[in-house]
DNA sequence: TCAATAATCGGAACGATTATTAATAATGGA
DNA sequence: TCCATTATTAATAATCGTTCCGATTATTGA
């Protein structure tokens, strides 16, 4: 069994990722701390977050073939995704709580999560093009 | 505008991915085909099944970090993940039809999908394991 | 049939992540 | 406090899924 050291490194980086609601990846927290940790490596900041996933204290979210992002909000909350430009959000509107599922699905697959995402388009993306139809030149 | 012409190899790729409910991935495609077609590049495999997803006919599952899987049942429906295994399932006796969602989040997001899964451990990962605790000698 | 060009093949390139190694530093006990 | 133990770090190499590139081939519409 092994047991966790506090480093200053760890100590920081769950701090920089609680101070955000971007859902930020490794190489963004390692470049917010770089500074401050001059000799800091991007394989540190992996393996610390991969820690304190196991220690519960952030959750992954994955994006498939794209980088990885990380929450510290660790309670169950949907996310919404923008197809245009890789954005992650929040939906503060909206909330799983409401929706039930049972402890193994018929098959007997045992769940302990459920992860709920929106897709779409994205504010900001949306502003940037014409309401309806193509860009025009 | 790009107009799509017929291959084979789109066409045996496609045939392939609505024959199993497995949601495979590109690599397990590209096995399964690499005999019928020997020179088949897995280079290939990939431009089509984007050209697939492109032309709405499949569908990609992001599983961040690791391989993405597809999926020929376009239908929103929602995944069970096993987080031991990766193993991927559909839930049969679930459903995400009844789950509703405003067009546009409070932020004015543009919302185009609903993604639904439940992780945890599978049926065949739970035999492996004891009841309970951690495996013995 | 023929020209235009989308698609293929093979391999190199890419980017996010993980593994390796020696040096460093946090921890618990004497 | 000092020391031994060992988790952690930094630097870099390696891995692996995926995408891109150039030359060749195949599909399509005229």
């Amino acid at each position: 069994m092994q047991t966790y050291r506090n480093t200053k490194q760890r100590t920081r980086i769950l701090e920089v990722l609680r101070s955000t609601d971007t859902h930020p990846t490794a190489a963004w927290v390692y470049d917010r701390l770089k500074f401050e940790f001059p000799s800091l490596s991007l394989g540190t900041v992996y393996r610390n977050l991969t820690i304190l996933e196991e220690q519960g204290s952030v959750v992954r979210i994955a994006s498939g073939s794209t980088f990885d992002r990380y929450d510290a909000v660790v309670t169950p909350h949907p996310h919404f995704r923008c197809l245009k430009c890789g954005g992650l959000y929040d939906t503060k509107d909206m909330s799983q709580d409401a929706i039930s599922y049972p402890e193994k699905t018929a098959s007997g697959h045992l769940i302990t999560k459920m992860v709920l995402e929106f897709h779409g388009t994205c504010a900001p993306c949306l502003e940037k093009r014409p309401a309806s139809g193509e860009m025009k030149i």
